[in-house]
DNA sequence: CGACCATTTGATATGGATCAAGCGATGTGG
DNA sequence: CCACATCGCTTGATCCATATCAAATGGTCG
């Protein structure tokens, strides 16, 4: 009715190993799984799913998702090298995930982790963590819903330098589309509101990935 | 800049089931706590204080919301009888809560729970669970949000019929502001909405917070 | 009864969607 | 290595769903 993407469907996935642990969390979880390539546009796992496995970004990107009956498609969430994905409260996958770019992904079971978090309040610390960054993600979600296409493209611009350590210029792994699926946009509108905020001087866009922040403030400000 | 109410500033169900030794959870946590009231409008906490309590509605309603800079506001939940809110993952409270009708709440202090979940993994296990309902909330409202007024008035009225046992009739505690607050919307939108919904013979709205599910098949349909 | 507040309804404006090209970059087969 | 097909992105023209502005109606309470 509004944007997004038609899709038809498609699919393939598989996860990998395991081995024991003792260790703690953090970093040491890299020892509890193996690394698993995804080419781009495959499916890491599909909504409703069982979630047996959590998955930690090790490079390239990947993106959830879930597709209305008529096929518009909203991305709930974009995760970067070093984000953990696929952690469900429930027991299946609210959303799919797929990889946005060629990506490799270390996917741990998850039975192992509860396991441990049974033992290590450490590590049940940890889970709640993650599942608190997931709220969060999702109610800023919410509030960015309800601002105007300037203000979503400008937010989506200034979250992606944040979570590159605040860098001014921005690599994009995602297409339009995909930002214009997450901001709730069509793809024609996330093009021209960046074409009217470069013209407005607050960005650069060098090329179509890579954007440069150059005024702050002025983003900030039409992030209401 | 698209709706929303300009701020200045300023029954019962029962869950169910537990387990296991010493006071648990569920109804028991009615024992931790003493009911307090709030007057319609009242402030229970606000956004950014630190979670100290843990609430549960007795009778009323309560929302929960923040408000941007320029005075737009978007409300995050409605809770009904029976709900349990102000749990928070991380120390503060991440939106505000306002009682929308004099209501009676049980508040819980949160350390007390905090301590009973670290002897009691029934009681982790619950705290996890209401951790779940609250993500799915934002994750739903997130997909309510991309959908047309149709679409989002339908799936409101659904819901809160689902939150009354699926009854075909529903008792709207709330105004139609906070609705549209709820929706992303303007207050004339929801009322021509329910307005068409009415004409379209979906619904019937013998009071303006009475209203009538008459075909749950044309709501649906209109759901995506 | 009168004042106020919530809701509905009407008229008009507008931001973003939709429909439609055009364009540059990338990749493929010849 | 080129020619052409494809893909991702941008730009233009127009449409439409919802916002905005304005007024009337209805309900509630002192």
């Amino acid at each position: 009715m509004l944007s997004q993407t038609m899709i038809t469907r498609n699919a393939t996935r598989q996860p990998a190993e395991r081995r024991a642990p003792a260790v703690s969390f953090g970093d040491s979880i890299e020892m509890m799984g193996s690394v698993m390539p995804f080419a781009r546009n495959v499916e890491i796992y599909g909504e409703n799913e069982p979630a047996e496995y959590l998955y930690k970004v090790v490079s390239g990107a990947v993106r959830t998702y879930k597709v209305l009956n008529d096929g518009r498609r909203q991305i709930g969430s974009f995760y970067l090298p070093g984000d953990i994905f696929g952690l469900e409260v429930g027991g299946k996958h609210a959303f799919s995930a797929e990889a946005v770019a060629d990506s490799k992904v270390l996917v741990i079971k998850r039975g192992a982790l509860v396991a441990l978090a049974g033992r290590d309040t450490g590590v049940a610390g940890q889970l709640w963590t993650m599942a608190a960054a997931e709220l969060r993600r999702a109610q800023d979600h919410v509030m960015l819903l309800i601002k105007t296409a300037q203000e979503r493209v400008a937010g989506f611009l200034m979250e992606m330098s944040a979570r590159n350590s605040g860098a001014s210029e921005v690599e994009l792994p995602m297409s339009r589309q995909d930002i214009a699926d997450y901001l709730g946009l069509t793809i024609e509108t996330v093009s021209r509101t960046l074409t009217q905020l470069e013209n407005s001087g607050a960005i650069a866009v060098p090329s179509s990935r890579h954007i440069v922040l150059r005024s702050r403030g002025a983003l900030s400000r039409l992030n209401a």
